[in-house]
DNA sequence: CTCTTAAATGAATAATTATTCAGTTATGTT
DNA sequence: AACATAACTGAATAATTATTCATTTAAGAG
């Protein structure tokens, strides 16, 4: 008997990421991805029964990996402030380490492929970053905003930084994640 | 001698706003844009000569719109800080009553869609943006940081905000949007 | 009113792409 | 080593979708 491999999976998922960021989750074909992965056609249906499978099924995995990566190093128990700032460098790092995972991700929302059950499944990883928020305001540091309004503010900007580097071909330098951070400080503080 | 109807490509745009809206641009095809339009299939290639030229000419279309509308009642010689609101809101608003455009304009970007000529002649179109954050440290208002990265700043924040207002359910409410207004100035300003 | 011309139609065709499957290969098990 | 089993292959098939085209319709010119 032979097993599956399990580098294969992680091929396939490497190869569909990178032809969603050439061309788009619209002009990626199920043979180019098995191409890319270097594997034949049909063997990309044993490891998916599907597109569909194989689309809902990395985007969960990069969400995951995304919200677990947030938290690298975040230690409840030290102050407010550094904590924050090792969270936000984490969402900032991982968005740029993983750009092609975000534009997948990016690109998932309005397509054809994402069921109720991952949305739903996907969203409820959120609730760290929700805490987060929480205990900024209850420690007073944070603005009586809608914690919501808060989380999507500081979001925000990251996302948008991360993304226009990237289309820009300007890497972040220091001097600007600084200032990028001082601003989002700067606008939730009270 | 028959004449073009104008109010056809108005329908083809609305058609598939709607329908990537629904679908995503993965998941939109010809015939259905032509259905939702209330025209046969073989119109539509009347109108663009495929589906990559409709795609191209509606994503100019919605940009273009969607600056223009930044700065409509922008008075450059009124103080900068009630300027600045303006477009703040503007953009706001745009984004909110045209969250379709939004959609579509976010997802050509990694499609196999747009054309090279297409991403340069729009790119151009936001020089007023940049403008705008320039008056701001000009006129000593704003920290010293990158224009880019103040600017990405502003339009992060509403971006996010926008985005997740509508697939949350929950409408902005003025408290919210005074709240990320605040936030937004307090993060730019010195 | 008639004629001309271009728009409009939608079924037919051409491409493209997802999925299957009969045959092959490799790997664990005995 | 021989067997059993499941992975693997990629050409063939099934679906889907872009695009065309012969025909019909309607609006402007004379």
């Amino acid at each position: 008997m032979k097993l599956k491999d399990d580098r294969k999976t992680e091929q396939i998922f490497e190869a569909t990421l990178s032809l969603v960021n050439e061309k788009g989750l619209a002009g990626v074909t199920m043979s180019e991805i098995a191409r890319t992965a270097g594997i034949a056609t049909g063997t990309l249906y044993i490891y998916f029964k599907n597109k569909d499978e194989l689309i809902n099924t990395l985007f969960a995995e990069c969400r995951k990996a995304s919200i677990d990566s947030y938290f690298k190093n975040y230690d409840a128990s030290k102050p407010f402030k550094s904590g924050f700032a090792i969270v936000w460098m984490n969402i900032l790092q991982y968005r740029i380490q993983n750009f092609e995972k975000v534009v997948l991700m990016d690109q998932c929302y309005h397509s054809p492929f994402l069921n109720e059950c991952t949305i739903k499944m996907t969203k409820q990883w959120k609730q760290p970053l929700f805490k987060l928020i929480e205990r900024g305001k209850d420690e007073n540091v944070f603005k009586e905003a809608d914690t919501f309004a808060l989380l999507i503010f500081m979001i925000g900007s990251i996302h948008e930084g991360v993304k226009n580097a990237h289309y820009s071909q300007k890497p972040l330098t220091k001097a600007t994640i600084d200032a990028m951070f001082n601003m989002c400080w700067d606008g939730m503080k009270k």
